[in-house]
DNA sequence: CCAGCTTGATGACGTCATGTCAACAGCGCT
DNA sequence: AGCGCTGTTGACATGACGTCATCAAGCTGG
């Protein structure tokens, strides 16, 4: 009579339902301000009931830490391969520098959201961090090796990297993180230039 | 009776109170995350009881829109001075980015705590937005001045000026923002190296 | 000098998002 | 067939926010 009716649907893995989540969390991340996002419009955008959110996961953040080893396992891969200290030359480096661009024309929109979520929660703010500062040291470590390689002039590498680490993550950000997106090839060769000019162009220029 | 005792502290001007708000917000924004902070947490740092705080600000972020007033002031002045698009010696513009870095000296932790703010509140995010956003068009203006005034190789003036902006936005705020700090001078060096390097460094180096 | 305005203190309240829980229902595997 | 897992509903406690009504007391103008 009275007796609530419980609609089911069709059997799921926890693993599909965790994805659903996971792939609202990506969508909305692109949508809106991540202040705006709470458990209610991310379980609503799955279709699914706010409680079965706690059941996956402990709370929002935890969410974005999910998302992050989701998009930041490439980054990582794109990043160690850009600074890689073996030997390059310009054209290969080019290219890579280009791979990286082109990881924020994927996902700079989410890259973005992150870095506001890391301002939320300490937790994600340490994971974001992390990761930053992981690509200081692997450029600093570039800059260094192409130094002792006698590539470069000597310079402050522990600076100078964080300092172009921190121009590529913000401008990158700025130009591919929320519309209206710049276009790629200008961004590409403006990190280019500031880059290379600001490594090689030292001795000479 | 049990009739409630209220103590009452020596009379005050409105502004004073307004004063010990803004001051114990800019005490508690460097001593900790953004995010913790509360209305609860300020005015108990002032002595004040809670509801007072309604009375001189609508929430948080009007708050934090008063310090960036407060601190911004400055931080417009130095910046458009740095910006300055009259001819200026390298010594000149030397000491005038030393001026910009000894702004974050001073002011890093708040600038630091404002940027975390902004990504908490959409008005304070405005407003953070359209000051960074000014030295992106003034420092953009100033690349183009020199180009045209034939100092400069031309260069694609606005996307350069986004990226040295928010350069130095991320280097000065990860570089002075926080404990531990860097050392201003080589924070120094260090910008001045890639500005000069990124823009006189291109048709000879 | 007193009346009224202003400012602050107290304590209570409604609201909203969080995170937790206790039933309950259906799918699938043993 | 029965048990375990997953999801649904609805309820609840919590904590911060913002508002209010009420009272105390200083300041100011008539």
């Amino acid at each position: 009579m009275s007796a609530p009716v419980h609609r089911t649907r069709p059997r799921q893995s926890p693993e599909q339902t965790r994805r659903q989540i996971v792939d609202a969390m990506l969508e909305l991340l692109r949508e809106q301000p991540f202040r705006e996002l709470g458990v209610e419009t991310v379980m609503t955008r799955t279709g699914h009931s706010r409680t079965v959110f706690y059941r996956h996961f402990d709370d929002i953040p935890s969410l974005v830490l999910a998302v992050i080893a989701e998009v930041g396992a490439e980054l990582v891969e794109v990043g160690a391969d850009w600074a890689a200290t073996g030997s390059a030359s310009p054209t290969e480096a080019h290219a890579r520098l280009a791979r990286f661009v082109d990881f924020y024309v994927r996902h700079g929109p989410v890259v973005r959201a992150i870095a506001q979520a890391a301002h939320h929660d300490a937790a994600v703010d340490a994971a974001y961090s992390a990761m930053v500062e992981g690509f200081i040291v692997m450029t600093t470590q570039a800059i260094q090796a192409r130094v002792a390689a006698g590539d470069l002039e000597p310079l402050d590498a522990p600076e100078v990297g964080r300092a172009l680490v921190r121009m590529l993550n913000g401008y990158l950000e700025d130009a591919l993180g929320s519309a209206p997106f710049t276009d790629p090839a200008r961004v590409l060769e403006t990190v280019w230039t500031i880059w290379t000019r600001t490594l090689y162009g030292g001795a000479t220029g």
